[in-house]
DNA sequence: GCTATAGTGTAACCATTGTTACCGTACACC
DNA sequence: GGTGTACGGTAACAATGGTTACACTATAGC
């Protein structure tokens, strides 16, 4: 494990510390798909991610879904730490966007950590940083963009993510994370097909022109 | 200043940082409307709230504005924080929503003091942890909720900040918070009055049915 | 009082998005 | 190969919200 947390984070911790977390992080792998926290969940641990990506996202009272954001290597999961201090439930869900690798930390060492090294602090508040500015990302796409817009960066970001111009998805799980219906999403698609942005198949879409 | 901060802090800082406090920070008062900070500024002093309410707001390329939250007394504001640390410009615009008082911190004690005292650490914390909650609310409100919801969430938000249940404001700066048109908002508006949950008048509605 | 202006009410119309319904096709499973 | 199911295309329609246009009224400034 150190390996990783050396390839990883060894930019941004000092040698004591990445030695710390190897010792009391315990590795874990998630194959895509597979749910990592749930809302109304308590968290116990905090996660590093090493590779891979999650998908973060909201949910109102009657089920319908909101993809937030994507974690990616390097990143952390802000809403963890603040759930951590005060103990309180999640208030999103975390699923595997593909297979993932990650470090857990537990939670205790937070505090400790954040008095005895710079680095952790920094590490954490830039991790605030980044989220607070993907929430304002994601606040600007739902309410200044049209559907079209918002459709055509989430396959943008899908592919960065993913790291492939092939989008493995049905137009329902799309409609899903965009909280739309699927005939909406189909009917965009086909929009972007014939402005030769993008190719359709069965389960997957292919990125033309970004 | 010290009296202000006792009040409002002593609660969360120990004795030692509210002195310390008093010593490097400057108070400030602003009127309603004054604009305490705009998109693109850098930040150069971190704001404690002592009375008063701010709100921030977002804006988009083309101009268009959305309210995202409001900071009260006990609150400060996370987006500077974070900017401090990065030297990155402000992502938002803060506007008094009412005659406000706020203590200035210089920003160069943010990382002295987050070595020195826990209390301080735990403020910022739970600084960024109510934030990142707000901005889940924005989100909720916009991608799940309809005009109408919105406009009465935003009605009764206005009211409980305020501390009354006369809201002064037109329909235009209403349309303007929520992004959306003034002929929507008086349609709307007019909706909810017959509905009996308010009064509408020239410049100001009155809250009857919270 | 007269006038200009800001604020509001309302109708008519348009654009976008959501809904329902139905069809054809690919694919897995038998 | 036959069948059931998931996936996607599309039409028709409804609902919501945005736009334009215009009328009326309260108020401030003269």
């Amino acid at each position: 494990m150190i390996q990783e947390l050396k390839d990883n984070y060894g930019h941004l911790f000092e040698e004591a510390l990445l030695n710390e977390i190897n010792q009391v992080g315990t590795f874990k792998e998630v194959s895509e798909g597979q749910k990592l926290m749930d809302i109304g969940d308590y968290v116990r641990a905090m996660p590093l991610l090493v590779s891979g990506a999650i998908k973060i996202l909201r949910e109102d009272n009657d089920g319908d879904e909101l993809l937030l954001y994507f974690l990616e290597k390097g990143d952390t999961c802000a809403m963890t730490l603040t759930c951590c201090i005060g103990q309180t439930k999640s208030e999103i869900r975390a699923i595997a966007e593909k297979d993932t690798k990650l470090i857990m930390v537990p939670i205790q060492k937070m505090e400790e950590w954040s008095t005895k090294y710079k680095s952790w602090r920094n590490f954490v508040f830039e991790s605030y940083h980044n989220r607070l500015n993907e929430m304002l990302e994601t606040i600007d796409s739902i309410a200044f963009l049209k559907m079209d817009e918002r459709l055509l960066k989430y396959l943008n970001e899908k592919a960065r993510v993913s790291d492939n111009n092939i989008i493995h998805n049905t137009h329902q799980e799309i409609a899903y994370e965009l909280h739309t219906s699927r005939v909406v999403i189909s009917r965009l698609l086909k929009k972007l097909e014939n402005l030769g942005k993008i190719e359709l198949h069965r389960n997957h879409i292919v990125i033309k022109d970004i």
